[in-house]
DNA sequence: AAGGCGATGTTTTTT
DNA sequence: ACATCGCCTT
């Protein structure tokens, strides 16, 4: 402990004086990753490396070496969670200093905090409202038909994500590049200006703004970025590898000028590409950074060396990569389990009991607390046969990572209201609950309010005080509307010291003029205006087996405002902080998809259905091509470096796919697993399993000698290469030839969707009507003229 | 304004 | 197979 100090630099010199906890038990390249304060570095971190222990000593380092006030560190994560984890850790470290630590976390949270104080420069006031994808949807929606367009052909879903994608690239409307003008029938572009001028009259913005409205104004605005540049002395950003272009852009103005940036990231757990993750991001970072100080870290703390190998040799597949090398000091441990069913409802089953065993303690292994295993699954939808096995068995599960709180129906419809207190303007709020509860105004009655709004330029909320002045809309409806206006004037005054003041307040008195004052505190205010709307009602008088449960997540909304100050506070945060996380303390076994296991770890894991086309995903395959099967491929690595001390991998030959039976080919990726590091076993029933008549490990799970060999394992690489090696085979053969064959009118072949005329070229993509399935958007390279379909090998 | 019916689409998900 | 959605009927 005593001669380091003396390597050490000046800085942490001064520091020796005080203890440094965070640097105690680290290896030598975490600690160069945490003590390579200055200039641009990149931490590549391998799953299970110790990297969030890595990032928070550095962080502790920079704040105890006196480089930094806790004010002055940009911590950029992806999710909630992360950036809660972030806090929570470096707390650890220095207590209450954390508190100081203002702009630690997500992309948005900080985008919507640097982008409030200066709103006025992308047109917006600070008080600007944050959408959600249903108002997103509502409003595409109506720009579309307005224009008459058919919505079944040009839905607003695929609008919303063009444009997402759009905004993920960091292409304002001007910036959208030619190549893409041919997207959503040639007028993308145009709707996307027509939906950011709206966006701008209604003062709101949706998530991608956030990022890019900061990029704006930091490339027209020298003075404020450098600003930000000075404030921000450094910077750190968690999971590299999933940022997109825009948030590079908005990392790049900031770094750019000391370039304190500090990436951490691992390229093969890159698993976002489709929602517009550049790997190429962290790929590049040596270049970006030039001079950059890169550390690996690659000594494994999670997972048993067989683990490690079954991982390492599976991801070795992929050519896209910076290349690491994990390794473990941990010398024993179980092999990594490979087992074949007959079909889905087998493998659950099979699951359950093994699950029901571990915990147990069965087989010289310690039991295993529940929470202790999880499943993953690569697609939602193979949840279910777990769960009814489980239920039948009573084997207590949780689902991770379905709908979530703050999206449900009624949680939604509360906070429309709360908005309308806090914004009466707000006109996507006013739609949304206008008639909700049952108000008797329908259609044609909104229309009326629209007609009134819009022929007079002022908020529905006017428009509708004015039609009711006007006696256009009559009896029911009309009561039942006054009653809302008034609502709305109360619960907006009531809400009144809390809001901006100013802008409502005329409007206030336009509505309703005599309107009194009700509620103290935001909690009962809530309360009140879930009453007073007959929200609350409406939900009592439903008789749907649903309603009670909805009832109680109001009242869990009404009691989440405790820890805020008003309502605006609240919905600030809900439109950034949309998770909910069970906390994990009971006693369950998970069930998640791959993608939320990221950055989760159990001592158990089961990684079923692994089958050529369900994982890897054909769709993702024919959609994207080696790309998609690259992306698949980490996909395997993130399920397997889960697994700390028993993995166990399993695939079915039959499997019900949309309602038909299929035979199902074992994943490619099992072929790619190291023998050695791999136990086969033999379920029940087949290839001599059976009969033993005991349900403990060793009955079931036969060590399968015969199924174990060289053999066994070319039989299967035999039997999966029919199905895998065409697909590459074909489109080999079809790129490059691609663009130049498709006109409108041509006749094609899709391998899955058959036979097909393509109705309109949009760039890559055709829009085609199949002579079977119908029409649909396919991009070019997936089909070939069908006069060339005999070409194609199968 | 509620309920029924046929068409439709079915990987992954955050903010 | 199955759920969701928009439209249509009552």
């Amino acid at each position: 402990m005593s001669d380091f100090n003396a390597d050490l630099p000046l800085s942490a010199r001064a520091m020796a004086a005080r203890p440094a906890p965070y640097l105690d038990g680290l290896n030598p390249e975490q600690r160069r990753a945490v003590e390579a304060l200055d200039g641009p570095v990149l931490m590549l971190a391998g799953a299970g490396t110790g990297k969030t222990r890595a990032l928070t000593a550095r962080i502790a380092h920079l704040l105890s070496s006196g480089r930094a006030w806790p004010s002055q560190i940009l911590a950029v994560t992806f999710t909630n969670k992360a950036a809660r984890e972030m806090k929570l850790r470096v707390g650890g470290y220095l207590g209450d200093a954390v508190e100081g630590m203002a702009w630690l976390g997500t992309f948005h949270a900080i985008s919507a905090k640097l982008l409030r104080r200066h709103a006025e420069l992308v047109g917006l006031k600070s008080s600007f409202t944050i959408l959600d994808s249903d108002d997103q949807l509502r409003l595409l929606k109506q720009l579309i038909q307005a224009e008459n367009i058919d919505d079944k052909r040009w839905p607003a879903r695929l609008l919303a994500s063009i444009i997402d994608q759009w905004k993920n690239r960091g292409w304002r409307p001007d910036q959208v590049p030619a190549s893409e003008a041919s997207a959503f029938n040639n007028r993308g572009t145009e709707f996307y200006a027509a939906y950011q001028a709206r966006l701008q009259s209604l003062n709101a913005c949706d998530f991608g703004d956030l990022l890019l409205h900061c990029i704006t104004i930091f490339q027209a605005h020298a003075d404020i970025l450098e600003s930000w540049r000075k404030r921000f002395r450094y910077i750190l950003v968690d999971e590299y590898q999933d940022t997109n272009t825009a948030q590079y852009l908005w990392l790049r103005l900031l770094a750019d000028g000391h370039k304190n940036i500090c990436c951490v990231g691992d390229d093969d757990q890159s698993i976002y590409g489709w929602r517009g993750a550049e790997v190429g991001n962290i790929l590049r970072f040596e270049r970006d950074f030039p001079g950059a100080t890169v550390v690996r870290l690659e000594q494994n703390y999670r997972s048993t060396p067989h683990i490690l190998a079954a991982a390492s040799q599976v991801i070795a597949g992929n050519e896209d990569r910076l290349g690491k090398t994990l390794w473990t000091e941990a010398q024993t441990g179980e092999k990594v389990r490979l087992i074949g069913h007959w079909d889905g409802e087998e493998e659950a089953r099979w699951i359950g009991e093994e699950i029901e065993d571990l915990h147990r303690g069965t087989r010289g292994l310690d039991p295993f607390a529940l929470n202790q295993m999880a499943i993953l699954v690569r697609a939602s939808h193979q949840m279910r046969a777990f769960e009814d096995r489980f239920l039948t068995i009573g084997l207590p599960y949780r689902v991770i990572g379905g709908p979530r709180f703050y999206e449900r129906m009624e949680i939604r419809d509360a906070m429309t209201y709360f908005r309308l207190a806090v914004s009466p303007a707000d006109d996507l709020a006013f739609e949304r609950v206008v008639n909700t509860p049952r108000r008797g105004l329908g259609d044609k009655a909104q229309q009326t309010i629209q007609g009134y709004a819009r022929k007079a330029g002022v908020p529905l909320v006017q428009g509708a005080a004015l039609a009711l002045q006007d006696g256009a809309i009559k009896g029911k409806g009309a009561a039942a509307l006054r009653e809302l206006l008034d609502g709305i004037a109360r619960w907006h005054r009531a809400a009144g010291g809390t809001v901006p003041a100013g802008a409502a307040d005329d409007l206030i008195e336009v509505i309703a003029p005599e309107g009194g004052r009700a509620a103290q505190s935001h909690i009962e205010l809530a309360e009140q205006i879930l009453e007073e709307s007959g929200y609350t009602e409406m939900w009592q008088n439903d008789k749907t087996p649903e309603a009670p449960g909805r009832l109680d997540n109001l009242k869990e909304l009404i009691k989440a405002l405790e820890s805020f100050e008003n309502l605006a506070g609240f919905l600030e945060h809900v439109a950034l902080v949309m998770d909910n996380d069970s906390d994990g303390s009971d006693d369950k076994v998970s069930i998640m998809t791959l993608h939320g296991a990221k950055g989760l770890e159990f001592p158990v894991v089961f990684l079923p259905g692994w089958e050529d086309g369900l994982f890897p995903s054909q769709r993702s395959m024919d959609e994207s091509g080696p790309k998609g099967l690259e992306e698949e491929r980490r996909l395997a690595y993130v399920g397997i470096t889960r697994a700390e001390q028993l993995c166990t991998i399993s695939f079915a030959a039959n499997r019900r796919v949309y309602g038909q039976w299929q035979a199902q080919m074992p994943s490619r990726f099992v072929d790619e697993l190291p023998a050695a590091h791999v136990e086969v076993l033999t379920p029940p029933g087949l290839y001599g399993g059976a009969g033993m008549g005991h349900s403990s490990v060793e009955a079931r799970a036969t060590r399968a000698d015969a199924y174990n060999s060289p053999g066994w394992r070319r039989f299967q690489a035999a039997q999966s290469r029919p199905v895998s090696q065409p697909i590459a085979a074909r489109n080999m053969v079809i790129e490059g030839s691609a663009q130049a064959v498709f006109v409108a009118g041509v006749r094609v072949f899709h391998q899955k969707f058959g036979y097909g005329r393509v109705a309109e070229v949009e760039g890559d993509k055709l829009f085609i009507e199949f002579e079977k399935s119908g029409p649909r958007h396919i991009v070019a390279k997936f089909v070939v003229p069908a006069d060339q379909a005999d070409d194609v090998p199968f």
